[in-house]
DNA sequence: TTAGGTGCAAATCATTTGCAATCTC
DNA sequence: GAGATTGCAAATGATTTGCACCTAA
């Protein structure tokens, strides 16, 4: 648990960083939005993201939100997931693309580790004529919570 | 190139049978739609699709187009492929889901073979509490065609 | 005749953009 | 003061929907 809250906070210390050594201002929005997602595990949307700035700062816009997440992604620090569910997602926690799981139910997503994720996609380097190749994976499914909730319903 | 069209027309045949089979009307539209599609290698947008299709059946409407891959998709003739593009892109040459490698200059898709897509899913399925798991892969990357043009325009 | 199909226009929803006001170096 | 940042409202673009009409078993 210590290690957790350190990494976070390590994560949130190099963002800050990150954005001041690429000539970025440090807002109080934008100081905000990183903290949150520095320690933020659930890959949320700009509308969730959005919502829980608006906490704090009740006049942030939605385009602002935007616009600092393009900003992160742009200096590769945000990783944006395409899991076909509406809107897009961000990971901010570990911006080198990795696996996902999404629940196919209630949208939660969780981080997948394929320790043979770099052998997969040499191999796929080596089947194709394209080149600078960068892999997009995720898993549909159901998550633990919604199963159970799907068993329970199905036994009444 | 006999093998394609034999495949090709299979796939057709295959096709219509399947949607009366499965109680749908097979009108003129959906007859053309459903032989572009099965010879098409290029996994088009509903957008492209209608385009297509609009020189035989001018008055046809992208609603329509729509709702006719909606049906193949349910019936598990199509697959949807969201490839962060904009639109939504369809195979409907091999339903069952497989990697695709898509260009990030124009949009050109291309299926990949990979032998061991099956040992991948299966591991993943191993590291996750998530059940019933379906895989969503593709690679982004430079297409041959974009590659040379690219070192074309740098030598100049 | 009746459910499935069709086409049009309007609605929806995520995201982007134009622009004027504001802030920071 | 120049350039970055913000917020609002309007624009965009893919997809969906409401609804009246049509058409084949």
């Amino acid at each position: 648990m210590a290690m957790m809250n350190e990494a976070a906070t390590d994560r949130e210390t190099e963002l800050i960083a990150r954005l001041q050594s690429a000539g970025y201002r440090l807002t109080p929005q934008r100081l905000a939005l990183v903290r949150l997602l520095a320690h933020d595990t659930s890959h949320p949307s700009a509308d969730q993201i959005y919502a829980r700035l608006r906490a704090d700062f009740p006049t942030v816009s939605l385009a602002t939100v935007y616009n600092t997440l393009d900003v992160l992604v742009e200096l590769g620090e945000a990783l944006p997931l395409d899991l076909n569910e509406g809107s897009t997602r961000y990971d901010v926690r570990r911006p080198s693309a990795h696996p996902h799981v999404v629940c196919r139910l209630c949208g939660r997503v969780d981080d997948l580790e394929m320790d043979d994720l770099a052998e997969f996609v040499r191999k796929a380097r080596s089947r194709t004529s394209y080149g600078d190749l960068h892999p997009r994976i995720y898993f549909e499914g159901i998550c633990p919570t919604c199963a159970a909730s799907t068993e329970r319903r199905s036994e009444e």
